[in-house]
DNA sequence: TCTACACCCTATAGTTACTATAGGGTCAAG
DNA sequence: CTTGACCCTATAGTAACTATAGGGTGTAGA
């Protein structure tokens, strides 16, 4: 199949499979006589590999590790396993970030709907502190 | 003060400053003989609400609009209710994708330390679905 | 007085993970 | 035979800084 095919398949842009192919996440594809590129199941697979990966929060230095390990497949998975262990953390640290930030944000929304600006407790807050 | 004072004191970096003065964040202070920043403490104000407007995740457009509602103290502020209702919103909204994100890493983490990669239950929820 | 060092200046490039644009070729249908 | 949907490459833009290069300034110690 072209680009188009398999982005649709995927779920992602054409642009978004040129740029993987690019950074190296997706390999060179072979070419048709026209110079359009040709794939199979396996770029599918690898495709959907990263997507699944990025949609869950690992970045593309961590997408590129994980191919990297999964390609060993004689190799212990522990790296593999530190390396959704500490997205895990992260998701976790971002969560109570947001959560901190989302109590700040609850006691400033609603204060002032009919004052005026002078009296903002929004710009009040943000000002102070 | 000058440009590291001004940046210690708000504790950001002095590539900041100039990033939010190029930007218009910041308005452009005076200067000295040799052309050295002068800011006083109006700056120190300024540059504390845009840091502890994008500590709250308020990004640069939306640090710009309040600015400039702010300026007006005349005004009504529903406006800026409405920007900080926006932002505590996406903030709720972000909390409840990473929650799902968390529970599908958790699912996944430790389930083959001591495996070999062929049967890592990882690779495999990153290949499958 | 010299000079070392911390600080200031400007302008430009790099970061992440794409997205968009420009300026072209290819291919099947009407 | 031309319109439209698709493909190609290369480059620039996005957010919000951060880092670098290549220079000037100001002051404290030898």
């Amino acid at each position: 199949m072209k680009t188009g095919e398999l982005a649709r398949l995927v779920g992602v842009k054409v642009e978004t499979v040129l740029f993987y192919e690019k950074v190296g996440l997706l390999p060179h594809p072979s070419r048709s006589q026209s110079n359009y590129r040709e794939y199979g199941q396996s770029h599918v697979a690898r495709l959907s590999f990263v997507r699944r990966a990025r949609d869950l929060g690992f970045d593309l230095k961590s997408v590129r590790q994980l191919l990297t390990l999964a390609d060993d497949t004689a190799q212990p998975c522990e790296a593999i396993d530190a390396i959704a262990s500490h997205q895990l953390r992260e998701v976790e640290r971002k969560i109570t970030g947001l959560k901190a930030l989302k109590v700040e944000l609850k006691s400033i929304v609603g204060q002032c709907k009919s004052g005026k600006v002078a009296d903002c407790k929004i710009i009040e807050a943000l000002g102070n502190l």
